[in-house]
DNA sequence: CTGAGGATCCTG
DNA sequence: AGGATCCTCAGC
């Protein structure tokens, strides 16, 4: 089933977990057009001290609080991006942060080129593992804030994995570096896969 | 205008 | 354990 902008307009607690294992696409320079699984997220909901629109919305947020299946970007430790799905109904302020994304059976693309033998271009299974290190991959920064990330693909989607196999199983545990709502079981990462930021 | 703090990551 | 590094927001 296609990944649509319904898909998104659940709670970030549903999203959250369906993602992993869906695929993150992006294009690059060039026209090379990139291909991961997802293997983490973390879900924020407005009611979430933890949560970037828990004291309302500001300009810096209020990409959050419009329609779900957009991107969120933000800058954080001057020094990284983070690439969040805006989810449920518009008017709430939440979103799933991507956290780590498996490139290491990317195979490279070009537009151009139909014939497919490309050769099988491997990354390091840890070059997406945390959502720092994700958006320096993929050169993702506020000029891809706010874009749809349903169909059809642009410059970045997130869209369905035939191969995703159901019957892997789900890590669900803390989320990682927040301050507040510690104990909130809001994470889920791929059990297993080595690309996820931390076990 | 000012200052504090942050959904990270790398080094030591 | 600490530092990089700068944007954002609240407060005055």
């Amino acid at each position: 089933m296609k990944i649509t902008k319904k898909f998104f307009s659940r709670s970030a607690l549903e999203v959250a977990p369906d993602l992993i294992g869906c695929v993150l696409m992006r294009r690059m320079e060039k026209g090379k057009i990139l291909k991961g699984m997802i293997v983490e997220t973390e879900a924020y909901l407005q009611a979430d001290p933890a949560c970037h629109a828990y004291k309302g919305i500001t300009k810096r947020n209020e990409v959050m609080f419009g329609p779900a299946g957009f991107s969120y970007v933000y800058f954080i430790y001057g020094v990284h991006y983070c690439f969040n799905v805006v989810t449920g109904l518009e008017g709430q302020g939440e979103a799933v942060l991507i956290r780590a994304v498996d490139f290491s059976y990317e195979k490279k693309i070009n537009e151009n080129d139909d014939n497919d033998d490309n050769e099988g271009n491997s990354y390091d299974i840890r070059i997406a593992a945390g959502p720092g290190k994700l958006c320096k991959f993929l050169n993702i920064d506020k000029s891809l804030n706010a874009k749809p990330l349903f169909l059809p693909f642009n410059d970045i989607s997130i869209v369905n994995n035939p191969k995703k196999n159901m019957a892997d199983s789900l890590v669900q545990c803390p989320r990682i570096g927040i301050k507040l709502a510690k104990d909130y079981l809001w994470r889920w990462y791929l059990k297993g896969n080595k690309a996820v930021s931390r076990f």
